[in-house]
RNA sequence: GGGUCGCUAGCUCAACUGGCAGAGCAUCGGACUCUUAAUCCGCAGGUUCGGGGUUCAAGUCCCCGGCGACCCA
């Protein structure tokens, strides 16, 4: 027990009191189990037809934690909770034995009880349960929030997140839909043949992406080892090893700042088939969010953040350079000549980085500044420079960019595939190039993974990879503009 | 990393230019057989985030620290 106040160590004593009552009674104050109830939706869905004052003359068991009560002396009401909804239970002592009545003396608001009792509407027209007989399943030591206000306030509500699914049954849906939405592309991964496998989460060396690693220690091997900030080039080791379509829904964690999009660990769904290419996974996505549209019934009509998006199929599709292009109002091509684009920048007053030193890097740089947190309605963005896309392969028609996608909503990226790069040489060429970067301090650099590279001289086929972020997926389609809103248990500084 | 705001009873919030730290709900005692934020009467409940300072007097002003929210990079 934590250090509890004055007035929450007396509600403490007291209802320690009332638990020794229950044993004190033989009554089991901590069963192991309450079988054979209904679920509350199910009676609120089956008795739509009861008139006012109607008796049903049907017998239902339910379990449920006690929200509050309402005293008449000799007639009282509860609001009791499940897993799937709300529902009144009634207790009129005059019909009840003295034992069961003096029960509800006994329990309090937090409570967890099972109850018997005839469904029935009061004479005021409220769907309830008149009890026959209950007994204590859990009793609450403690109090829970206020009824009306409720908890508010973010920092309790995270740090007692079971407190919030409690009371503020909005927080509670949100994690449902999360659960509904994970489920709805699992299945669809698996409608398409794809396994779904499990790959390091703690590996020796943290690549695939870009970001700070967490490093922990493996003590028998004494080995400095990694959590993983991405699963891409071990799913991609399955291709190599025959898996011809796999997928890994699960955590990845990157050593960052936390705020209301990022956090330290979140989900992603990477996806690799091989013998396809970037169009064949831009397909894949889009059915594959139109599923758990449809899943869910769910209208493409999205708001969010205050803007509206109109996510109905099929998507649209644009070039990273005429995105740019049109933003800034200079044409700007695969093949422009970089100074010259450069000197038309400057006369518009538009500041160009000297780290950027090729069209590639300068395109990206303009697309991440002035065109990302414009892309409302969900937009494939295509033609990725090759300079910041080191796994992806050349486009056959232009070497200088990749044949790749990312996919955006409301000015956040939502998914990023391509063709993979399974020309071992020019991997290796690329991976190296980005180690020289690391090398002089370039944070923004991918480690160099040789057993990687060898991997791929034993021939990847031809691979169509993905990821997808679960979690900016589920803030859109649940309203949530904070990532801490979408999973179950936000990480939060310790208190002290 | 920078800025702004916040932290007061279990919860939601008050407390003016520094002047006895309050309310509602919850709890506890009492009345009450149709309430659903029940109502009515009464009691109790405080390390005002922590530490230091100024002052006759600090929730309030100053300094240091903690945690959080929002904005910016």
């Amino acid at each position: 027990m934590s250090n509890l106040s004055k007035s929450e160590q007396e509600i403490y004593d007291l209802r320690a009191e009332k638990i020794q009552f229950f044993l004190d009674n033989n009554q089991d104050a901590f069963p192991t189990e309450f079988k054979g109830t209904s679920q509350i939706v199910d009676i609120i869905k089956n008795h739509t037809t009861l008139k006012d004052a109607e008796h049903s003359g049907v017998e239902v068991k339910i379990h449920g934690r006690i929200l509050n009560g309402r005293s008449f002396g000799k007639l009282s009401f509860f609001d009791l909770i499940d897993n799937s909804g709300k529902i009144q239970i009634l207790v009129d002592s005059k019909t009840l034995s003295e034992e069961e009545s003096v029960l509800f003396s006994k329990y309090d608001s937090g409570d967890i009880i099972g109850v018997k009792g005839e469904i029935m509407k009061t004479k005021k027209g409220q769907l309830s349960i008149k009890v026959s007989t209950s007994s204590i399943l859990s009793k609450s030591l403690r109090t829970l929030p206020e009824k009306w206000h409720g908890l508010k306030d973010k920092e309790t509500r995270f740090r007692q997140r079971y407190l919030d699914f409690i009371v503020n049954p909005d927080a509670k849906q949100t994690i449902e839909i999360r659960s509904k939405i994970i489920n709805s592309i699992r299945q669809f991964m698996h409608g398409k043949d794809f396994i779904e496998v499990e790959t390091p989460i703690l590996q020796p060396k943290a690549g695939g992406a870009i970001a700070k690693p967490f490093i922990t220690h493996h003590n028998a091997l004494d080995v400095e080892m990694y959590l993983r900030i991405a699963p891409e080039l071990y799913l991609k080791r399955m291709i190599v090893g025959g898996f011809e379509k796999v997928f890994e829904l699960g955590r990845v964690f990157r050593n960052e700042g936390i705020d209301q999009t990022h956090s330290p660990e979140f989900t992603m769904m990477e996806s690799y088939e091989a013998y396809t290419n970037v169009n064949g996974v831009i397909e894949m996505v889009e059915n594959m969010c139109s599923t758990v549209f449809d899943d869910l019934e769910l209208s493409t009509d999205i708001t969010f953040d205050e803007k509206n998006a109109d996510f109905s199929f099929p998507w649209a599709k644009a070039s990273m350079f005429t995105l740019v292009s049109e933003e800034v109002g200079i044409k700007v091509e695969f093949s422009s000549d970089f100074n010259e684009v450069v000197e038309q920048l400057n006369k518009k007053d538009i500041e160009v980085n000297t780290e950027i030193n090729t069209t590639g890097l300068l395109v990206y740089d303009l697309f991440e500044r002035f065109v990302e947190e414009k892309i409302i309605n969900p937009t494939f963005v295509i033609d990725y420079p090759v300079e910041v896309s080191p796994f992806a392969r050349n486009s056959k028609n232009n070497p200088s960019i990749t044949e790749r996608f990312e996919l955006f909503a409301f000015g956040s990226e939502l998914a990023n595939g391509f063709s993979e790069l399974i020309d071992s040489v020019e991997q290796e060429a690329r991976l190296k190039s980005q180690a020289i970067k690391k090398e002089s301090g370039d944070e923004e650099a991918h480690v160099e993974d040789m057993d990687y590279i060898e991997a791929l001289e034993h021939g990847l086929p031809p691979t169509g990879g993905l990821g997808f972020g679960i979690d900016r997926f589920v803030m859109m389609l649940t309203g949530n503009t904070s990532i801490r809103e979408v999973v179950a248990f936000p990480h939060l500084k310790p208190e002290n």
